[in-house]
Order: structure tokens, then C-alpha cells, then sequence
DNA sequence: ATCTATTGTTAGACGAGTCTAACAATATTC
DNA sequence: GAATATTGTTAGACTCGTCTAACAATAGAT
């Protein structure tokens, strides 16, 4: 089982893996620039994570996930990523305070909540309505506070194709 | 301004306010009970309220919300409510699960995305497809894990009507 | 090779929020 | 109205995660 982390610690192991992820060397600086904390908390918080068999880390050296660390961050970094992609593609939200929202909620969403979610997502965007998919139709929503006039449109002709 | 308060400020505000609602006598002990903290920490939280003007609490009698602390706790249970709502109408999540998500994410989403996920709840609820609403077809798919057939069908005849 | 800049660590303080233990006030019951 | 039960408070310990200040190691430049 995937060992129950706090906030703060899925921040360090997702930070550690996103870093690995762009090719970049892992180290107590990188970390501790993204996620806007002095060194002195990077370099605590690695002990922690050490103890608990998540992170490789000798003294002044790289920063490295063990298997276990890395089963625990990928986990972390799906939920941000499935979240992310929630609130910008399906909320038609900016990245940048989808990716903030991602950040913050990740770490509290319960499982079922995220699955539902994710598969909101698909069934929005595989749902077609005619030539306008659900997406274009509640950003016209969005825009406009009312219901597109090419959907209540379209259900007068289906209504008088099934008659 | 109302005053930026932490996640479990915010709950012991939260708390007064539905138990002051739900007509009970708002003391320490069901403050406590609600929060699943012991009373201590009850104390404790009343006397920094109190030390910023947002609650009344005269040791050993009831407690009230002052305008001020009537605001922000309207402001938590508005956010609340609004997740909760979407996590269960939109999501169809059942209200359990629904209720401690929005207890959480209550206190670190953003505004913005708060009022997307209302307006997106208000668009899926008020856009009708034909007979079935968007959340009826959301449903099935979550069921059957595709798309209903009626979906489809529906374009096919809406194409037919249109030629 | 030494000097300097950068990076990293250690030690220790601090704030937030919780807890337990002990005590105090209020309510209840006989 | 005294004994008891309940509720509330105070004091102080603890955890978590952060910080600053001081020191140590490594890297880079001359």
C-alpha cells in the first residue's frame, strides 16, 4: 500500500519528479525554487522522506525517488494532472489557476471524486451534439449567461425528425 | 475585506454558523463534536476569533458569530455548498463522500474555478437534449462506461432533419 | 592551487493546531 | 442545598513544517 503522505511531503515527491521529468538535475536548489521554500525545508523534508524509503539522497549529492518513492509521486502527479485537466479543458479555466487549483486540491480529493471527475471529462468531450460538441456549448454559455440558441435549435428539429 | 482565515479557522466558523442554523445551542461541547476535536482546541480557536473581532464568547456561555464573523463563515458555507452540490448533482457522487470533498476543497480552490464549477453545474442542468438531459446521459455513460445509444441516435436524426 | 561563489547542512526558533491532565464552573439529582 | 455529573478552561507538551543564522562542502575562476 502507498505509504498516507502529508501535503507538504507529496509537494517534495511530486516536485522531485517533475524535475527528473524535464531531464533536470535533481537538487535541493531546483527544489526548493519550485516550490518556494528556503533550502533548509528541502533538505528536512528529504530526511524525512529518506527515513521512509521514498527518496535516495547522500549529502550534498543528487536527489533520487526509490521505486516506492516514485509509485507514491507518479500517484500524486496523476491526480494533479487529471485535476489540472478537469479545470482547464472542462471549466474552460486559465492554465495557470487550473495548475494552482491542481496544486491544492490534489492532496484532499478523495478517489472517487477525482474517477468521477476524469470521467466527466471523457464523456464531455466524446459526447457529440451535433456539430458543436458540449465544451463549445457551455463556453457560449459561459460568455454569453444563456443557453446557446443552435441547442434548444437543434432539439425542435429532433423533436420533428421523431415525429 | 473579509479577513483571510486558515482551512481550520475557517471550519471552526463553518461549524458555528450551521449548528446556529440548524436552530441547536451553540456551545462548546457541539462545536467539538461537529469538528472531531476536543474541547480544548475549541477554546483555543474561540479566543483567536475572538481576538479578530469575528466572534462573541463569554467564557462557559454560548457562542455567536459577530457580523463580521457572520460573513466569512456565509462565505465558507457558500463555497461548501456549491461543492458539495456539484460533487453530487454533476458527479453524481453519493452525499457522503460528496460532503467531506467539499469539506476539504472548500478552503483552497479559487474563486474563479468556484464559480465555473457553479455556472458549469447550472449549464448541464439546464441544457436539455432531447428528452434526456445532459446528466441523465453523463449517468449511463458512468454505468455502462460508453456513450448511450440515444446520444448517438439522436445526431444521426438531427443530420437527417437538417439535409 | 587558492580564492571566491554557490550550494547544502545543522541547529535552533517559531507559529499553527492539536492533544492530555488537572482544575474550575455550571447543571443535575437526590 | 450538598453530592455528582457535565461542561469548559488553563497550562503545557507535542507534531509538522517553516524559517534564519551560522557553518561546511563543492564548484568555478584566476
Amino acid at each position: 500500500m502507498v505509504r498516507e503522505q502529508t501535503a507538504s511531503m507529496e509537494d517534495y515527491l511530486e516536485a522531485i519528479a517533475n524535475l527528473r521529468e524535464e531531464g533536470k538535475a535533481v537538487r535541493v536548489k531546483q527544489v526548493s525554487q519550485v516550490l518556494h521554500v528556503k533550502m533548509p525545508s528541502v533538505t528536512s523534508a528529504l530526511k524525512k522522506l529518506s527515513g521512509e524509503g521514498l527518496v535516495r539522497h547522500e549529502p550534498y549529492g543528487y536527489i533520487e525517488l526509490t521505486s516506492q518513492g516514485d509509485k507514491a509521486a507518479k500517484d500524486v502527479v496523476g491526480r494533479h494532472k487529471a485535476l489540472s485537466c478537469f479545470f482547464s479543458q472542462a471549466l474552460d479555466i486559465d492554465p495557470g489557476t487550473a495548475d494552482e487549483d491542481a496544486c491544492k486540491i490534489e492532496h484532499v480529493i478523495s478517489r472517487l471524486s477525482l474517477e468521477r471527475l476524469t470521467k466527466f471529462l471523457q464523456f464531455t468531450q466524446a459526447c457529440p451534439l451535433g456539430e458543436a460538441n458540449f465544451s463549445k456549448r457551455y463556453k457560449y454559455y459561459l460568455e454569453h449567461g444563456e443557453l446557446p440558441e443552435e441547442c434548444l435549435l437543434r432539439i425542435s428539429k429532433v423533436k420533428k425528425a421523431s415525429e
